[in-house]
RNA sequence: GCGGGAGUAGCUCAGUUGGCAGAGCACCGGGUUGUGGUCCCGGGUGUCGCGGGUUCGAAUCCCGUCUCUCGCCCCA
């Protein structure tokens, strides 16, 4: 029994689902390849260190939400939890920093260990997009833009809202960051235990906390924003100036921080309130710092990640298959001839099901269930089977 | 990883103080309808998530466990 159902956190996609998820990642593909981008499809898992190095020793992705194994040659292999560092890595593998920028598009499965809820999975899906090599702001509307345009094309844009911050450069984050753990430290008793925590590995996630207590403390500390230096506010004013001139709305979210290390800049999240905790459909943002950490050049890039599932729930309708023309043989013997006619049929463009079994009644039946648009008889060629 | 809620037929769900597991839809078989949608007859298709325990007797009470789910955490 317990063989016979998926693993904890994975799910089977059946048609509708199947079609729901196509939707998505046509649609997302159709979209950046209108803004020129190529798709890259980077291995399922890599060695461990790819992510370990990228997305930093204290974050909880790396520390305990990782699907990592040794193959039977000793490699100590990871699957991915995230596609940016893959594409990091093949850009370095290939030598791309060669012919920058690259603009990719991507799709697939990603694994992580995390406790499953609705819109969480252990296998999930996402599209995404990359950047690189481009430092300027320009880089960072486009992309935003192309994110708007994903959720607008799948009608689920009414539902989204997109909240913006900037971390600032590599030196604003730093001084900041300084003056935010001095700030916290100094009233560590009033401070949650999962915050004390953060204080040590990740002290800016403090600032996105949901507990009530450290609201409050946040609430009164130095505010980010402050303590961007000026080529920072000018950056940051490029990308807003930039959203309002094409029209995308957006809200600023002082507290907007992301959990992987290598994020400076601009910061980005499509988010819903139709999913509960797991809102955030669609994320992103700059990391400029990401490629050097790498080994390699220090080379700048942006890009976004969208959870399909997450997408999935907000689509409506499952897209309806085409409705086919039901070929049903008269007799036994008119199977084969059954078969030859369904192949015009497809070879004119239209859908075409056989009847594989069964009576003529029954496959009549059946041409009603699968939603036939016409099925073809003798003598006469074709007859309305329902609308 | 932490705290709550829920698991009964393929689906949505009833099931009283512990007393023969049910309904609707779906599905299967047969018939009717000019070879079709309607209609009629017949069929329950089940490890009551799983494993223990209490009891003459457990879907029901107790313990454990698994899965889903809500929130936290994290994040797409």
């Amino acid at each position: 029994m317990s063989a016979l159902r998926p693993v904890r956190g994975t799910r089977d996609f059946l048609a509708d689902d199947s079609r729901r998820r196509r939707l998505i990642e046509e649609t997302a593909l159709a979209i950046a390849a209108g803004y020129g981008y190529g798709e890259i499809a980077t291995p399922i898992f890599e060695f461990t260190e790819v992510f370990a190095r990228t997305l930093g020793d204290t974050s909880d992705i790396v520390t305990k939400e990782m699907y990592t194994f040794e193959d039977r040659s000793g490699e100590r292999l990871t699957l991915r939890p995230e596609n940016t560092a893959g594409v990091v890595r093949a850009l370095l593998s290939n030598g791309l920093d060669q012919a920058l920028p690259l603009k990719v598009f991507y799709a697939g499965p990603m694994f992580r260990y995390e406790r499953p809820q609705k819109g969480r999975l252990r296998q999930f899906h996402q599209v995404g997009i990359e950047v690189l090599g481009i430092a300027d702001a320009l880089a960072d509307v486009e992309v935003i833009a192309m994110g708007f345009d994903l959720l607008a094309a799948l009608g689920v844009q009414g539902t989204v809202i997109v909240e913006l911050n900037s971390l600032g450069d590599a030196d604003s984050r730093e001084a900041y960051r300084h003056v935010l753990v001095d700030y916290l430290s100094a009233r560590r008793e009033r401070l949650s235990a999962d915050s004390l925590n953060r204080l040590e590995r990740n002290p800016l996630r403090v600032l996105d906390s949901k507990d009530a207590g450290d609201r409050e403390v946040v609430a009164a500390a130095p505010a980010l924003g402050e303590f961007l230096n000026a080529p920072s506010r000018a950056f940051f004013a490029r990308v807003c100036e930039g959203l309002d001139a094409l029209a995308i709305p957006y809200r600023l979210a002082p507290r907007l921080v992301r959990g992987l290390d290598y994020y400076t800049h601009t910061t980005f999240e499509f988010v819903t309130e139709a999913l509960g905790a797991q809102g955030t459909v669609l994320a992103g943002g700059r990391y400029d710092g990401l490629v050097a950490q790498m080994g390699g050049r220090p080379t700048p890039g942006i890009g976004w990640a969208a959870g399909v599932e997450r997408l999935m729930m907000l689509l409506a309708d499952a897209p309806p298959p085409r409705r086919p023309v039901a070929v049903i043989p008269f007799a036994a013997e008119q199977g084969i001839a059954a078969l030859t006619i369904a192949r015009r049929l497809r070879t004119a463009g239209h859908v075409a099901e056989v009847s594989l079994a069964g009576t003529v009644g029954k496959g009549m039946k059946w041409a009603n269930r699968i939603g036939a648009r016409a099925v073809p008889r003798s003598p006469s060629p074709v007859r309305s089977a329902r609308g």
